[in-house]
DNA sequence: AACATACTTGGCTATTTAGCCAAATACCCA
DNA sequence: TGGGTATTTGGCTAAATAGCCAAGTATGTT
């Protein structure tokens, strides 16, 4: 694999990366519903410290993923790209398929 | 979060995890175009140690995304869930989006 | 049977990540 | 100005991940 090639799947990863853990997952789902959040209302849902979920909200506006404004004292988070929400229809997808024929196999939830 | 959406988001982060390593990437799309491979034929174009391949492959099989059968003394993988493809094109939005200095909210593809 | 090939797994180390607490920053109001 | 609120960042520890090499397993060949 040559150096383009593996920038091209770095990139790709990078922003793969970024959604590959559940409390994200939670933000992107509830930022898709409700259009925008501060960090208190996603910390309250959450459940988690403060400081962690601002770190989660960075990692995803790192990628890319979301945006963010500051109007007085809060700073409200919303999607930049909406089309994020196809990966979770791919991901149902990929659950149903998985609980669906993987019997004889060694593999396990997935 | 009660421990029911919890489930929820943390089975789907497992699936997306599992895609978000570059080598892994490079699989899924190399199998997409390929319809199979066998591990020997990933490693030489990967150009990493073999057992790294193999456990890539064993990451993606786990969380549901490819199945794989031997067949002699080679196995072969192939995808089981063809829309994975879709991450793709959703991926590069993200990244095109963010290249381009941040203005619209219109991402152009779905 | 012995040996070769294709792959997986054990064992290890270096790096990254997630979480919390505490401290710093930014903003608002009186 | 001082004090309070919302958020971010520093510092730390525990856990997870990725990589390699070496050893193990399964299958084919002679």
């Amino acid at each position: 694999m040559n150096s383009e090639l593996k920038a091209k799947y770095e990139a790709r990863a990078r922003v793969i990366k970024a959604m590959a853990h559940p409390t994200r997952l939670f933000i992107v789902d509830e930022l898709a519903a409700k259009g925008e959040c501060c960090v208190c209302e996603l910390t309250e849902k959450i459940g988690a410290d403060m400081s962690t979920v601002s770190r989660h909200l960075a990692v995803l506006k790192n990628a890319g993923i979301l945006e963010d404004e500051k109007r007085g004292l809060q700073v409200f988070y919303k999607l930049r790209v909406p089309c994020v929400l196809n990966f979770f229809d791919c991901v149902e997808g990929v659950m149903q398929c998985s609980t669906r024929s993987q019997r004889g196999t060694s593999a396990g939830r997935a």
